[in-house]
DNA sequence: GCATAAAATGGAATTGTTCCAGTTAACGAA
DNA sequence: TTCGTTAACTGGAACAATTCCATTTTATGC
């Protein structure tokens, strides 16, 4: 039997349904947890989704944000030295600003316009597909506080 | 005994002694290491500096990769998805050029001038420090190859 | 030289993620 | 509506990169 949520189709399951692939539960559930939870880790997105469905394997969590990942609906975003976030927000050039303290994760417009960055001065024969651009500073909650994530 | 290369008082040496921090021969060997390797993962450093010294620790490695990072005598870049690497280039704004099939990375300077991205439009609160930038692409080699690194 | 704190050692542990072989279930066709 | 195919999920084990810890070594200031 296909699988269909209840009452009515969500959003993700139309966007699912409009990706061409199998819509399952837990491909519903971990795109809905994505969106609830802009720029959560992996551990997040899979408690989110266990407390939705129940039982679900981790493997299940990470192949759906990688499916979900290549066929555009969520952005797949690793920050140096911490473990990868997935971004809701795709189809527009936006980048990110990271908190080194506490780590938090927020949205930002790119200054030089829609495509930023994207031309390097010499691309020294590489095609170049992609600019990723991290700030790195820290949030209003820990510019207080000092450096140290335990302090 | 204080430490001392040999001969002569290498460039590791003196960068070290500037830094004011303690010379050892791992350090010094890791130092070397890394500009003789630009952009070369923690694997490739410590099998180097094994050749160099003989027996020397992981963890070793690992430290001085740190403090060096920390002291600003190398720059350690992690591109997503992909073990650290160690960039001697240090001091100016430059960014990277990485291979999405075979992971080579080449510097590039910045195309907006010095300081490059450095102010996004809305900062958010955000106090930023730093703007790390990675293009993502096909180098020369790999753009006939098809995508698959394993290909 | 000597003391002392910094750095290195070696081994085990963690974290985030992936591999694998077997089972389940979504979807297209009949 | 049922059936077959194949993609997707499960559970458990494996992995790679990195870090933690207690102990030993060693560079440096006096």
């Amino acid at each position: 039997m296909p699988y269909h949520s209840g009452m009515t189709t969500s959003a993700a399951e139309r966007d699912l349904r409009g990706a061409a692939v199998r819509v399952t539960k837990q491909r519903v559930a971990v795109l809905d947890a994505v969106r609830r939870h802009p720029h959560a880790d992996a551990d997040t997105i899979i408690a989110d989704v266990r407390g939705e469905l129940g039982r679900v394997s981790t493997q299940a969590v990470y192949d759906v944000l990688h499916a979900l990942d290549e066929m555009g609906l969520v952005r797949r975003v690793a920050p140096a030295g911490s473990p990868a976030r997935y971004d809701p927000r795709v189809g527009d050039n936006h980048h990110h600003l990271v908190c080194r303290r506490c780590g938090r994760m927020v949205d930002v417009d790119c200054a030089t316009g829609a495509a930023p960055c994207l031309e390097p001065v010499a691309a020294q024969g590489f095609s170049v597909t992609e600019a990723e651009v991290i700030f790195w500073g820290y949030c209003p909650d820990c510019q207080s506080k000092g450096p140290a994530p335990a302090g």
